[in-house]
DNA sequence: GCATAATAAACTGTATACAGTTTTGCGCAC
DNA sequence: GTGCGCAAAACTGTATACAGTTTATTATGC
């Protein structure tokens, strides 16, 4: 009678959720991210369906929560949107990062463990030796996986939650900033970690702002570069141009995460409900 | 050939929007808020379907984008579930607020333009006038307005979009917190309009600090108190007890907006999926 | 009486069907 | 050619059906 709601059991390690739903979620939200759908691209639920081999009701509930997130868009009548390349939102991104990032290691200050300071060398002596051998997706992943984890140490869940949303919005600009240089932030990181280390918030959060604030201005050359990439015929499906109705192909297309893939005309984007 | 969705005409102002799934998001969104629901309970799908006369599907499809919004949770297998009552959970949301708000604050001193200045001042005038006659609901969303407000005028969406989830989920909350008490606001409202009138930053994020910061000590007290409103048999259906199944009674029931309205048994919380 | 097992009812997750709307394609006037 | 209008096709939004699981209920042994 008491109702006591248990996970049911821990998913099988390697095959993810069983809810289709949710394995749905989590391959549209990886395929949004990175922009594997041309921005502003109407999404073809029933092409969508067919290439993640489900039916349209657990998709469709997929969508809806990926349209909370910001990462899709929906328009009522017309269906669901992939997320427009919009600089004032990339900024608006990256600002609202900014403010998180400082509260974050200010906390960090006053509630880092002795055990977290020690994991974190730990992270960052690896990050180093993965620094030239790894591809840059990699390396983008271990410094959103730095500055994630300083949030974890504040045990702040929702200031972590946002940080993770924001952090997957930008991801797509960071990769693209990312091309071509191969700058080392490893100092920089260290400093900031020695300086939670001694509590010291006003020099941690003065190196967090610069680091952070820094990226910024490049972003938004990054995003016009961004247009290029994706338009410019860039990636393995180059240029088709025709084919109004399939949203990335026509087969079930191995998402390989490589980069972006999607290439192909502009499209105007959506007036999106205000949801 | 180019896609250029449009919003297909303004929603007619009164009946709200004509998506089913869109009108289940609005009336569960406003129910999750103010407990309606029991903390922890799960809600029936059927139940509830029936009693916002639509089907599952759009009323499920409702479900998830609240569940991304921390507003529900779910449990693969076994459905959806009312948030519980979470004395960590408003904590790290506080804290959260607390970020944003001075983050919001700070731009909001470079950014405010006369025109805003002017209308804050009237919304000021307009928060005194109602301030002895207005229920205390309404003096909350007087509240939740002003802060929102200074969020706007800093043109940045996205942070006002985390603010006002914020204040949506700690809504409750704030409530039962100013239960009784009729506190005044309205000298620190006017001095941070003042402040940022002036671009003084630090006056104006002192202020915005202090005036966040004062009611976080207050709100474990508020929980307790939330805790007992909820299961003390407070509000109209008091106490029935029993009958496992509708969510909140029978009939379709007017969302009469004058507080929370649920009671019942205590259930464990849930372990939702981290989605 | 209390715990346990078996059985029935209820409910969730997903697929499918269908109505209404939007988009596309085509013909025709200009 | 270019723009307009109409018919066909395609697609979205919603309801419904159904299988598999979970929850409630009853029966049984101790």
């Amino acid at each position: 009678m008491l109702e006591v709601p248990q996970r049911t059991g821990r998913e099988t390690a390697q095959e993810g959720p069983t809810q289709l739903s949710q394995r749905a979620y989590h391959r549209l939200r990886e395929m949004a991210i990175n922009y594997r759908f041309r921005p502003g691209e109407r999404l073809n639920e029933g092409a969508l369906a067919k290439e993640l081999q489900i039916s349209r009701t657990p998709l469709r509930e997929a969508m809806h929560r990926l349209v909370s997130e910001g990462l899709l868009q929906s328009v009522g009548g017309r269906g669901f949107f992939a997320r427009p390349l919009d600089v004032k939102e990339v900024c608006d991104l990256y600002e609202a990062r900014l403010a998180l990032e400082t509260a974050v290691v200010r906390l960090a200050c006053d509630r880092a463990s002795q055990d977290w300071l020690e994991a974190m060398h730990g992270y960052l002596d690896r990050s180093v030796s993965a620094h030239e051998s790894e591809p840059l997706e990699r390396l983008l992943e271990l410094d959103e996986g730095f500055h994630e984890r300083i949030a974890e140490c504040t045990g702040n869940l929702e200031l972590l939650r946002m940080l993770r949303s924001i952090n997957a919005r930008i991801h797509f600009f960071r990769w693209v900033d990312m091309q071509g240089r191969r700058d080392n932030t490893q100092a920089e990181h260290r400093a900031l970690i020695a300086a939670i280390g001694q509590g010291d918030a006003e020099t941690a959060v003065g190196i967090a702002h610069s680091h952070v604030a820094r990226r910024q201005d490049q972003i938004i050359d990054g995003i016009r570069e961004g247009y290029a990439r994706l338009y410019m015929g860039e990636g393995p499906q180059a240029a088709s141009g025709e084919g109004p109705q399939a949203a990335s192909g026509e087969g079930p297309q191995a998402a390989s995460g490589e980069g972006p893939h999607a290439t192909g005309r502009v499209s105007n984007s959506p007036s999106p409900e205000d949801q």
